[in-house]
DNA sequence: CTATATGTTATATAAATTATATAACATAAT
DNA sequence: ATTATGTTATATAATTTATATAACATATAG
């Protein structure tokens, strides 16, 4: 699986990365059970300082996403997490955000619809 | 239109305020061409900084959503702004993230419309 | 004209966040 | 024994976030 940075970026490497994860998890590309890369060798591969893997691994611990062997390092955890009501907050509050401000600029619910389902179409592999 | 600012919140002061001016504009709490507080009376009506609230009728008015008069202080722009290629990038970015994170917890597409379609019959005031 | 209110600009400071750099430790595998 | 693993501890630097004062130019109100 590729990591791909942007340093450009305003969003925090740590972030970029913990999103590129649970990408790969989604699409299937991580599988359960799978391991990941060290913290150091990951680390190197992307041109990074490995706290900040080693932040985005417990981070991802912490969310359920991954578990993390002392012997063998981080791997994609066989259950994933939950629909917690705390995860329901946040993206009906990120949502409400997109929604809100792609309405004020006249994007209509079914465009808005349209590109949600073809990331889902993406997603699913057509 | 009533303005709450958490001081808990992870999110940034000047995002929630943003968010929360958006989100009037959207729900026609405020309208087109209605003038905003001053800077300094909205600061002291929530409790915060006046340049924190300049920050954001700036950052809003270089988006597009409003326009700032040296007499009158901010107002909701009459025309708002466009679907832009850097917007589009900005939610498809940010759909895939939430749809990813929340396909890997085992919400299904047709539960993630259905909370979609909710935020939109809030906002049509269905 | 005077006083007030407006956005604006300029500094300065403090706290928190983000990211890196070294170093060391305990433990498991080779 | 050596190596690789996560882990912990400091330290530092840059950036972001938020506040605090002060001042300026200008438009409006009395």
């Amino acid at each position: 699986m590729i990591i791909k940075i942007d340093f450009e970026s305003e969003i925090p490497i740590y972030e970029q990365l913990g999103r590129q994860i649970i990408e790969g998890i989604a699409k299937g590309e991580l599988k359960k059970g799978e391991q990941l890369p060290s913290v150091r060798q990951l680390a190197e591969d992307i041109g990074i300082n490995l706290h900040t893997v080693n932040k985005v691994y417990n981070i991802l611990k912490n969310e359920g996403f991954l578990t993390i062997d002392r012997r063998k390092g981080a791997m994609v955890n066989n259950l994933m997490p939950e629909v917690t009501e705390e995860f329901m907050d946040f993206i009906v509050r990120e949502l409400k955000f997109i929604i809100h401000n792609s309405y004020c600029r006249g994007m209509g619910r079914e465009e808005f619809l349209n590109i949600c389902k073809s990331i889902y179409d993406e997603l699913e592999n057509k």
